[in-house]
DNA sequence: GTATTATTCAAACGTTCGTTTGAAATCCCG
DNA sequence: CGGGATTTCAAACGAACGTTTGAATAATAC
């Protein structure tokens, strides 16, 4: 309780989160083994539940360790951008900024395992484990409430029910383009080169997105004829 | 090899096929269980490997039953929208229509399993076994040429490099929206009552993609000021 | 330096996993 | 109806799983 007993007092859980990390990113949840996350942290195998008690502790701390003080950070940034923008709307490319760049900033961090987590939270947004599931749900709710007013003020054209949607396409856009950045690459011609270039990354995301928001509201009540087949030119 | 031997012939195949369809989607392919597969099937616990040879080969079949028809439906409604096009091309919000069309129409199909399969699908992408990885890579191969060559022609503003990092996010978006429709909600106030209205929503992603498709091409040069904080009204 | 607490370690626990086996039951065709 | 192939079944296989244990070791406090 004194002080100077910090240096390695929790060398071992960190080195337990670091490889939890990067083998629940490669082999997921029930893939990684106890003795494959211990041999892999150089630590005995009953480490783990000595230190989180169990399996299902340890995946949660990973996700303490890291999404809390991500979401700050993204909430941080929104509060500075509205406080420079004073009363004003924000423009929807700096809101969507503040909202993926921490997020991509972590890609180039092969160091620290930020890129590690970053691909494994992609991931884990379509992760059928139900408590996972609620456990994700529960540590983005804050800040969720949060973006979505700011969007809402920056985009009051688009209803709010729309919104909502168009919310949900662009946090799917982002997870997928989280975890298949090195993995699947669907369409052929993929440029590997460009993958861990997050600056461009995160300059594409928002353009595509911010026209994704900004998209002409969708008219429900017309017939089913799908309208134009040839280009408009 | 007559004929009305057609009946209960490939009853327990079937019924695997159905049983894992639905498990596979709830707890993952791990998390699936081959006594928790075959009791939902009511078949005995050796007929998958009887049927199948074995658990990985199971899942190879469940992907090949569902994707080959379905990726055949997409080429042929390309095929349709060309031929009556003429040698125009074509709008891009219809090449969308033809790609996710048929994802989304299987949404509604809860008889006989299409929702399961579509969810589950929406899953995988971002599985991380990389022999389902690569199948799942294999089976869209010849399928996404096509459509990158279609949307090549149908966006010739857009550069070739710039168009695939954008068919990426297209496809990261639809695979997260199949794969959370029933899920996730990390949005509060996310309407439950629109998630199975398939028109709708094919409708919204349209809007949603075709804008982000058409974005204007984000310029990489410029220095890291990210431009405008305040909204352009 | 000794007492006390915190951590590490090798070994074993019971359970569940995917797969195999060989006999019983069923189907199919001549 | 009888006989050969196909399918189903109960039982068991070894391997791997997450977790627990109790003694050995290291760190901290007095």
């Amino acid at each position: 309780m004194t002080l100077g007993a910090v240096k390695p007092q929790h060398e071992t859980r960190r080195r337990i989160l670091d490889s939890a990390e990067e083998l629940f990113m490669q082999h997921g949840f029930e893939g990684a083994s106890m003795r494959l996350l211990t041999t892999k942290a150089g630590v005995n195998l009953a480490a783990i539940n000595y230190h989180f008690g169990s399996k299902d502790a340890l995946i949660e701390a990973v996700f303490q360790r890291r999404l809390d003080p991500m979401n700050a950070a993204r909430l941080a940034e929104l509060d500075r951008l509205e406080k420079e923008a004073g009363g004003e709307p924000l423009a929807p490319g700096a809101i969507i900024r503040a909202f993926i760049g921490e997020s991509l900033a972590m890609i180039e961090d092969g160091r620290n395992g930020g890129r590690n987590f970053v691909r494994l939270l992609g991931r884990t947004y379509t992760e059928p484990a139900k408590p996972i599931r609620t456990l994700i749900g529960r540590m983005y709710a804050s800040t969720m409430e949060r973006f979505k007013a700011a969007f809402a003020r920056a985009l009051p054209e688009v209803p709010a029910s729309e919104l909502i949607w168009r919310m949900h396409f662009m946090f799917g856009t982002l997870s997928y383009t989280l975890a298949a950045t090195d993995t699947v690459q669907l369409i052929a011609g993929f440029k590997p080169e460009d993958r861990h270039d997050s600056r461009a990354l995160q300059e594409r995301l928002v353009q595509f997105l911010t026209a994704g928001l900004l998209a002409p509201t969708p008219d429900l009540k017309r017939g089913s004829s799908s309208s134009t087949v040839r280009r408009a030119a």
